[in-house]
DNA sequence: CCTACCGATCGGTAGG
DNA sequence: CCTACCGATCGGTAGG
């Protein structure tokens, strides 16, 4: 069995191929990308794709999966045992840092919200939530210690998930207002430190 | 000459198309949508469509054009002589509004910046940057005087937009994370009032 | 993994 | 404003 090498081969193909695809869905959504086009970004022949995934249906789970585990599992948790500002502070930041270095997941993600989220739907139920209602308890208890003022946490999730992801999802008019070709770091850390500033002080007992 | 009576049945008729182009549109997305489904929407047939619009570039073009001035106009801008609680109070409430009464075109415009906002580009660059920069020169007037605590206005008009917006673009999660099947009146004043509470109070000097 | 190709869809036009 | 239809594109398959 010559398996071995193949499979090697294979492996890679297939990264190459959801990496490309990640790339095009994302600027292009589902419907604006096209087989051929995933194929040559990611230098094969468009037959080829579908040796390793069936249909561009397939292919196009596949991405979303792959970015799911990506995005909303490293997001972590707020310690209940923290100080709400340190706390709230990584969280905004690390958030700020995901849309920086992911756009292009960002991005799949909210052009999969706009069309009703057919195939993320499932996970909205079960991860996303069981997320907001761990974040919702810590928010809560802080609350009730007198540590920062009562307000509803779901509605504060969104509020920064919301300021964050902008900056990935709506790129042009943040450079259009801004007046820059391109954000670089410092740009991103000043956004974060302007949400930051904002949400802590307005949290303040 | 009956032109009168045509023209009365073709201004309709367009309207029909524009009304239908839209909710197509910002479900589907440029090329998940057929021209053959809009004419269907709009209870035409399909070659028809292309009397009132030469082709679907320009009837989407058209559609975009349509909301823009709804979009950016209607939104005011802040009072410099006014109380900052007021007036931010006003601004979101507008803005959350807009939310609840314009998904479609709100999703349209989050559909076209997740794209490169190739259309929309030159308003952004104009209209939006006015508006944008309006806002900050109220915002720093206010924290010039201590009405407000310093804060860079750009990053906090994002703030306001994203988070407003994001009760149109993000439903879908939104409605999983909440558990509901729809979001009534009260639901977007309760997220309209948890963000006021946090911007106004996190610009509190 | 490639060449060749099919069937379906879609935007747009002709012609009345 | 309709019927009929064309040309191009695209996802996917056959067969090797």
């Amino acid at each position: 069995m010559v398996e071995k090498k193949k499979t090697r081969i294979k492996i890679r193909n297939e990264e190459k191929i959801l990496e490309a695809a990640l790339k095009l869905f994302s600027a292009f959504g589902f419907h604006g990308t096209t087989m051929e086009k995933i194929a040559e970004l990611a230098d094969m022949s468009q037959p080829n794709l579908h040796n390793y995934f069936k249909t561009k249906a397939d292919l196009y789970e596949a991405v979303l999966n792959d970015i799911l585990t990506l995005w909303v599992d490293p997001l972590g948790n707020l310690d209940v045992e923290g100080d709400p500002e340190t706390e709230l502070r990584q969280y905004i930041f690390k958030k700020i840092e995901m849309a920086r270095k992911y756009p292009e997941a960002s991005r799949i993600f909210a052009g999969e919200m706009l069309q009703g989220a057919p195939i993320l739907m499932h996970h909205l139920k079960g991860q996303v939530r069981m997320k907001v209602k761990a974040f919702a308890t810590v928010i809560e208890s802080w609350a009730r210690q007198g540590k920062i003022r009562p307000v509803d946490p779901v509605h504060l999730v969104f509020m920064i998930w919301a300021s964050t992801q902008h900056y990935a999802d709506f790129m042009p008019q943040i450079r259009a207002v801004m007046d820059v070709a391109r954000l670089n770091k410092a740009d991103y850390d000043a956004a974060a430190e302007s949400i930051c500033s904002i949400i802590v002080n307005g949290l303040k007992p």
